[in-house]
RNA sequence: UGGGCUAUCGCCAAGCGGUAAGGCACAGGACUUUGACUCCUGCACUCGUGGGUUCGAAUCCCGCUAGCCCAGCCA
C-alpha cells in the first residue's frame, strides 16, 4: 500500500500532504530521537471469541504502521487466562487477521503462553528486588483493602514478608502447594495511589486449569498488567498500540518495564475504539446473540464480525479503505455505517461483473417478437471495465421485469415503464408499453409492449432517446434463486439489550424473497462471488447456504437513497 | 477538587499562535445502455462554554460544563 519514495530526485512537494495521526507523530519523533531503529507493533487478541470490525481497526492500525515504517507486525495471542480461551478461537482469529491484512507469515504469530517461563523468572526478579510479595488475603479482602475511587487503600498485612519468604512461597505456589485463590503474588507499589491500578496489583494467581497451549504445566498464571509489558518487551515491540481503556494502566505498564530494567522499553499508546452507527459491535453483545440463538452463528450476515462481513461480500480492500477514511484519534466517536457502504461500493464497482436479476417479477410480453425464438445478446460484464469481458445473455418474447419498474399511472419524474412510454431494456432493445393485464384484484400480472429491432444495444442507434433503462431476465432461460436481504441487527436508541435483559431486534433483520429470477450465468457462478445487480445494489453468492439448485444471495450494500424508487 | 481521557459541520477528521483541509452524508445541476458511476456546484464568519494573554487564539493561560474509562485473583 505504501508508495516508494519518489525517485525522481528532488524533493518535490508532490502528493499533497496527507495528514498524519497522532500516533505517527509520536513514532516520527521517536525515530528522529533515535529511540528505536526498527518499529515493531502488535495486535494482541485474547482467543476468547471471534473478531469484529472494531478489531479490524486495531489490526490495520498496527500492521499499517509497521508497513509504513518498514517494521514488523506481530499477531500475538494474549492467552494468559485459560479459563476463557479456546483453540477454536485462535484458528478463527488467525484466519480473520490473515484476511484483513491480506497476508501473514507464520513467523509473525506469537503466543504469550510461550513466555510463561520467562515471566516466572521476571516475577522472581521483582521479588528479589523487594518489589513484589505473596499475599494470603482472599479476593474479597483484597477488594476491601484496595479502598474505593475516593478513598485510599491500606497495606496488606503480608506486605512486609521477607524476600526469602516470598521467594519460597512463590516457588511453592508454582509447585502447586496452594489452593486456587488462596495466594497471589502482588506488585508492591502504593496503596494510596489515586490510580487504583497502582494499589499493589495482583500479578500472579493460582489456577489449576488446562491451558490450550501449555496444558497442565502451570498452575499459576500471570495477570494482564504484568504479562503484557513483558510480552511486548520480549518481542521487541516498540509501540504497543491499544485502546483507550488501558490508559489508566500505562503507569503500571511503565512500572513493570522499568523495574524489570528492559533496555529499550516498549511504549504504550492509546487510541479510541471504532464504533459503528446502527450496528451491534462489541464482543460481549455478539457473543450473547450467538449464545442465545438469536443469530445463526458468529458469521451470521446480520452481524459485523469479520467472518460475517466476509460472508456478506465485503472485501478486505473495502475494510482497509474504511479504516483509512475513519481515521485515528482519542475522541470517542462512531463512524457512519454509510461510510462502510461507500467503501465497498467504491471497491466493487470496477471489479465485479454486473448482472441482471429480478427480485419481484412481473411478466413482460413483447407482442411483436417472434414466437419461440431466443437470441443471445452480447453483454458487457462491466461497462467501465472492458477487461472483464462479455457474456451471452438469452433474450426472448417473454421476460421478467421488476414489478416496480412498471406503473399504470406514473407519478411525475417516473422514467420507467407505463402505458405509452418507451424505455430501454438494458443491453437489449427499446420497448414501448402498449397494454397490461390485471387479475380480478386489479393486480398487474402482465405487461405488453412492442420492441423496435432498430434500437438493439450496441448497434449505434441514435434515432431517439429514452429516459429510463430497466433490467430484465428471459423467462424461459432464467434460473430461480432465493435471495435473502439481510439487514443489520440494530436498535439505534437503546442498543440491543435493554436494562431488564430483554433483546431488541429489528423484526425485518432477515427477509427472504422467493421466486427471484437470475441470469443463468449468475446461477452458475462460483461461491463467494459478489456481483453488482442492476438497480438492486450489490450481492454475494453465499457459499455456506448454496447448493446447486438452491442459490442464496445476500444483499451486501444498499443503494444510495436517491436511487430508490418512490 | 478520587484519578485518567475527550470536546472542531448530521458522521468521521485535519489543524499545534497568523485569520477553519479532506472524506462520508445531504442538496442542486450536467452527463448517462443501471434514477448507478463520473463531472461540476453548495454545505462551520466558526472551533463545548465563560473569562484572560496577544497586533492576532480552534490553537497559550484560568474557570466552568458535558461525555467516556477505572474499585476482576478478566483482557
Amino acid at each position: 500500500m505504501k508508495s516508494p519514495n519518489n525517485i525522481d530526485g528532488n524533493e518535490s512537494p508532490k502528493e499533497e500532504k496527507v495528514s498524519r495521526n497522532f500516533i505517527q507523530n509520536i513514532i516520527d519523533k521517536d525515530l528522529a530521537e533515535g529511540k528505536y531503529d526498527k518499529i515493531v507493533t502488535r495486535f494482541p487478541p485474547e482467543p476468547n471469541g471471534y473478531l469484529h470490525i472494531g478489531h479490524a481497526k486495531s489490526i490495520l492500525l498496527n500492521s499499517g504502521l509497521a508497513d509504513e515504517y518498514g517494521g514488523i507486525f506481530h499477531l500475538r495471542f494474549d492467552d494468559t487466562n485459560p479459563m476463557k480461551e479456546k483453540s477454536e478461537f485462535v484458528e478463527s482469529i488467525m484466519e480473520d487477521v490473515r484476511w484483513v491484512c491480506g497476508d501473514l507469515d507464520s513467523e509473525q504469530v506469537y503466543y504469550a503462553s510461550d513466555y510463561f517461563d520467562q515471566m516466572y523468572e521476571f516475577a522472581v526478579k521483582l521479588i528479589q528486588k523487594g518489589k513484589a510479595f505473596v499475599c494470603d488475603l482472599s479476593a474479597e479482602q483484597i477488594r476491601e483493602y484496595r479502598g474505593t475511587l475516593t478513598e485510599v487503600g491500606k497495606n496488606s498485612p503480608y506486605r512486609d514478608r521477607t524476600v526469602e519468604e516470598n521467594l519460597d512461597l512463590f516457588e511453592r505456589m508454582r509447585a502447586g502447594e496452594f489452593e486456587d485463590g488462596s495466594k497471589v503474588l502482588r506488585a508492591k507499589i502504593d496503596m494510596s495511589s489515586p490510580n487504583i491500578n497502582m494499589r499493589d496489583p495482583v500479578i500472579y494467581r493460582v489456577a489449576r486449569m488446562e491451558h490450550h497451549n501449555t496444558g497442565d504445566k502451570w498452575c499459576i498464571y500471570p495477570m494482564y498488567d504484568f504479562a503484557h509489558p513483558i510480552e511486548d518487551a520480549i518481542e521487541g515491540v516498540t509501540h504497543s498500540i491499544c485502546t483507550l481503556e488501558f490508559e489508566d494502566h500505562r503507569p503500571l505498564y511503565d512500572w513493570v518495564v522499568r523495574e524489570l530494567e528492559f533496555e529499550k522499553p516498549p511504549k504504550q499508546i492509546e487510541f479510541a475504539k471504532l464504533y459503528l452507527t446502527n450496528v451491534v459491535t462489541g464482543k460481549r453483545y455478539i457473543k450473547k446473540l450467538v449464545e442465545d440463538g438469536i443469530v445463526d452463528g458468529w458469521d451470521d450476515p446480520r452481524l459485523v464480525s469479520i467472518a460475517a462481513l466476509r460472508r456478506r461480500g465485503f472485501t478486505p480492500e473495502s475494510i482497509r479503505m474504511f479504516m483509512e477514511l475513519s481515521g485515528v484519534s482519542k475522541a470517542q466517536s462512531s463512524s457512519d455505517y454509510a461510510m462502510l457502504e461507500y467503501c465497498i461500493r467504491e471497491d466493487l464497482k470496477l471489479k465485479r461483473p454486473r448482472m441482471m436479476a429480478v427480485l419481484d417479477p412481473i411478466k413482460l410480453v413483447i407482442t411483436n417478437y417472434p414466437e419461440n425464438e431466443i437470441e443471445y445478446l452480447d453483454v458487457s460484464n462491466n461497462l467501465e471495465n472492458e477487461e472483464m469481458g462479455t457474456r451471452k445473455v438469452p433474450f426472448g418474447k417473454v421476460l421478467y421485469i421488476e414489478r416496480d419498474d412498471f406503473m399504470i399511472e406514473p407519478p411525475k419524474k417516473y422514467f420507467r415503464l407505463y402505458p405509452g412510454n418507451e424505455v430501454r431494456l438494458m443491453n437489449a432493445y427499446f420497448v414501448t408499453c402498449t397494454d397490461y393485464v390485471t387479475d380480478e384484484d386489479g393486480k398487474v400480472i402482465e405487461v405488453h409492449c412492442t420492441y423496435d429491432p432498430e434500437t438493439k444495444s450496441g448497434s449505434g442507434f441514435a434515432g431517439r432517446k429514452v429516459k429510463g433503462t430497466i433490467h430484465w431476465v428471459c423467462a424461459e432461460a432464467a434460473e430461480k434463486a432465493e435471495i435473502r436481504l439481510y439487514e443489520n441487527i440494530v436498535d439505534e436508541e437503546k442498543g440491543v439489550y435493554n436494562e431488564d435483559g430483554t433483546i431488541n431486534m429489528n423484526p425485518n433483520s432477515l427477509t427472504v424473497l422467493h421466486n427471484a429470477y437470475v441470469e443463468s450465468a449468475l446461477a452458475e457462478a462460483g461461491p463467494m462471488e459478489s456481483f453488482q445487480f442492476v438497480r438492486q445494489g450489490y450481492f454475494i453468492v453465499d457459499s455456506k447456504d448454496s447448493t446447486k439448485e438452491h442459490i442464496v444471495f445476500n444483499r451486501i450494500v444498499s443503494m444510495k437513497s436517491s436511487y430508490r424508487p418512490n
